[in-house]
DNA sequence: CAAAACTGTGTCCGTTGGATACCGTGTATG
DNA sequence: CATACACGGTATCCAACGGACACAGTTTTG
């Protein structure tokens, strides 16, 4: 694929999720639509991971031919993209009384649920891609939190990068664990390598044993306190 | 894919990283080692993309029949693994003399470099996977850094997760533009979409307006302070 | 009623990851 | 030193994938 392709590709993803074309006056009605196609989609990739996705097998799910899909979406990078912005959902509606910080805790624990809903959607929002109305919605709704606080546009940008990578960060640990064990996580990855290593990640080894593992929501709660802890202090500084 | 096929081909992968098989005794001498096989596809994927990586293309590369990789390795999937930790490389070695702030913050620097020089590993270190002896060291790196602190060893290993996330969150928007751009980053995607629909997202369109786009190693460098002063708040509260 | 527009199907193709059978080459053992 | 065994690379084959294309059926518009 050539840079050219690329570029036609993402503009075309553009227009699917930014505006739909409008349906058809003419000829047989049309027997599918793009949110049911979404769903599909979204249901074999939560159940199968990502890769069990194809033309073939969401067709089938909808009791129609490979090719009909292609009416709809120019190709599978569409179809993933549509599945993403669909999966991400409406961004929540943060309570507007609500101070800068109770707002964005809020809005970084409805964003890591999301991810630990679709836990594909990691893969998916890597990378060269399109963004859809909802995950530039979530972005949305991050920077009106921070309305009031003085923080430059840019800096308040910032802040909405570090709270969604780390919610992303600690999702994908949970859901790292798929192929193992249903229930464990990362944790069972290391003891397996630590095993016969443990000697050559002294540091690693001590953390693990020392003390309970205290799961992903304290891992998750901890990373976050600290980050809105640093928040708040450049904002008591700059007053 | 079965999970038993998953389960058995993490280990595979494991024991690829982590206890490489002895050269064999017997037999022609092997034309090709893994580290040859890794590089090529290394600078396959930093050229063109993780797509372009075939077994094809690297067996090519290295002058050589696609089906003789497999006598090094078992399948794509450990290819892909071995490529990314030889890609992340060897951690750095921190300065066992500096405070844990100012190790951190070198280890995190150098930890977006790595990224930023292969942004392809932000799509081979999401999900379920196999991790080799580099990751790990970057981990042991981390958590080493912390010694001392007084942090738990969960504290410690939230600690080391959200810096890094941190890490691959603004790496990845630096390598989002691939296609659209070669030097600007998202900020050319949301113009894209803006244009249209700017009365829909206020805040992100006030944010992106005012003032200069500070660049990723500002933006970078901002969550890293911040999350590095709530840590330090955090010790010294503790105290 | 006919033409135009549209949908879904069937068929075909290039590329991918991978399995298997084969032959040549090299080492270890009698 | 000869022979058996073990190993590396090649060639061939296959299923599954994304996608192109032509065709038949259906609905609206003139």
């Amino acid at each position: 694929m050539t840079t050219d392709d690329a570029t036609s590709d993402l503009n075309a993803v553009i227009d699917l999720l930014w505006s739909p074309a409008p349906t058809p006056r003419r000829g047989p009605k049309r027997g599918l639509d793009l949110p049911d196609i979404a769903t599909a989609g979204i249901t074999i990739a939560d159940t199968d991971n990502l890769g069990a996705v194809t033309m073939q097998r969401v067709a089938g799910a909808l009791g129609v031919t490979k090719m009909a899909l292609y009416r709809y979406v120019r190709g599978k990078t569409e179809l993933v993209a549509l599945m993403t912005d669909v999966a991400l959902g409406e961004p929540v509606t943060l309570d507007t009384n609500a101070d800068w910080r109770t707002a964005l805790s809020a809005w970084a624990h409805a964003m890591i649920g999301r991810f630990g809903q679709h836990p594909w959607t990691q893969e998916t929002t890597t990378g060269t891609r399109a963004i859809g109305p909802n995950e530039i919605g979530w972005l949305e709704q991050a920077l009106a939190a921070l309305d009031g606080t003085g923080l430059t546009g840019s800096e308040k940008l910032d802040v909405a990068a570090t709270l969604a990578g780390h919610a992303r960060a600690i999702a994908q640990q949970a859901s790292a664990s798929v192929g193992i064990s249903p229930e464990q996580g990362l944790h069972t990855i290391f003891a397996m390598v630590l095993r016969d290593h443990a000697a050559q990640f002294p540091a690693l080894t001590a953390a693990l044993d020392s003390g309970t593992d205290d799961g992903r929501d304290q891992a998750f709660d901890f990373g976050l306190d600290r980050i809105l802890d640093g928040i708040e202090l450049l904002l008591k500084q700059r007053r």
